[in-house]
DNA sequence: TAGATTGTTAATCGATTAACAATC
DNA sequence: TAGATTGTTAATCGATTAACAATC
């Protein structure tokens, strides 16, 4: 019984990820597309596309394609989205309420249970119907529905105390939306979805342009 | 007079917000800090980190390490962060609105003026001080205000008809929350923001390590 | 059979890291 | 001077792409 387990890159995943989405929304009667459709559409290589998709199915048939239906069975499947998955987000601020309320989680079988907050102000309080608790309720309801995961949302300032909170709870996988680098151990896995350095890569290529564009003009 | 533009990649400048935000917080009234510490701190290496601040700053000096305040002057000078960007905001969903009021923005000199929706309902309202607005107002505004970003908050199906929009109105940068690709011409910049993708990065870790932790057990 | 398309092996490219020279 | 630390050149690693073989 071979536990071969071949490692994925993250940026792997986030390909299978956008494949998935691009084949759910694809509405239009057709059974079969062709690896170099789904590269033209998401603007990708052709042979990754191949490659990737070969991690996760095998339905794919020369002269023919993949099966769509197939293929996305196989990625849901592979992606680990059959299973409900529950999350818990702390720091119910405007970015953790709009977390509470997104619905597309269900697309993912994401089950965004509850919230915590330290403000005593904004607890027991609901958002999208969902609860606003104090910090000391986090173990007892992570424990009562099997929380797998932690969405953290609180300013920077705080967040490595609240990822230490939740790793002491039992969490093991942790979604970082402070823009702070976080320390866990090993056994631990984080997502960061650094917001703040998105920005600075906006921000950036702006003021390059802008440089770019006044030099060529002083030079005129 | 050369225009050597060294080109940076991606990466490297996500890095480069991380060393800026670290240093920013950093407040032990250290004058200097080594690029040891600074790999320590953020889980890097330290020539990384050397190389990268070799593009920014030439501040450092051997044996000493590099002037905190120089440093961060000349990360936030590469950045672009002196001049005030102008964005707005397409969407006024919940995510809109927790972008309209998020107060970091003033960090990287980014002022959101304004979001704009399809729904009438959402219209002429403010949301954190800030007005929505319909869509046919938003090339007057973008116009007077010389807006230069344009963050996309909108459901993915109407992803692509938001960002022609842009586009055609002469916005040049993008910072799309929608989980689908959009397609754009060569001199628009868009950065990603998949937060879809990032879901799937978590499932599938956790449905590996399930796996896992069940073969496991059955071989026991 | 010929042509389209998948899947794989080999080559290329870019980014990270190691080794080391320069310097305070 | 010796030691710490920067900056750079060379080696390694991993991911992407090109070439091609397999197959329907």
């Amino acid at each position: 019984m071979s536990m071969s387990q071949t490692s994925i890159s993250k940026r792997t995943l986030l390909r299978l990820t956008q494949y998935l989405n691009y084949l759910k929304r694809l509405d239009d009667g057709r059974e079969f597309i062709s690896s170099a459709a789904i590269a033209e559409a998401l603007g990708l290589n052709q042979v990754q596309v191949r490659k990737d998709l070969a991690c996760v199915s095998s339905g794919g048939r020369p002269k023919v394609g993949y099966p769509i239906t197939l293929l996305i069975k196989d990625l849901k499947s592979f992606l680990g989205y059959q299973d409900v998955q529950s999350a818990i987000v702390v720091g119910a601020g405007r970015l953790g309420k709009a977390l509470l309320g997104y619905e597309g989680f269900s697309n993912y079988n994401f089950d965004v249970i509850a919230a915590f907050d330290q403000d005593q102000m904004l607890c027991d309080q609901t958002a999208s119907g969902k609860q606003i608790l104090p910090m000391h309720k986090m173990k007892e309801i992570c424990d009562k529905h099997q929380v797998q995961i932690g969405i953290i949302t609180v300013p920077s300032a705080s967040a490595q105390q609240v990822c230490d909170r939740l790793v002491e709870i039992g969490i093991e996988a942790i979604w970082n939306f402070a823009s702070t680098h976080l320390t866990v151990p090993q056994h631990v896995f984080i997502q960061n979805e650094n917001m703040a350095a998105s920005l600075g890569v906006l921000s950036q290529h702006l003021a390059r342009t802008r440089n770019n564009a006044s030099t060529k003009e002083s030079l005129e």
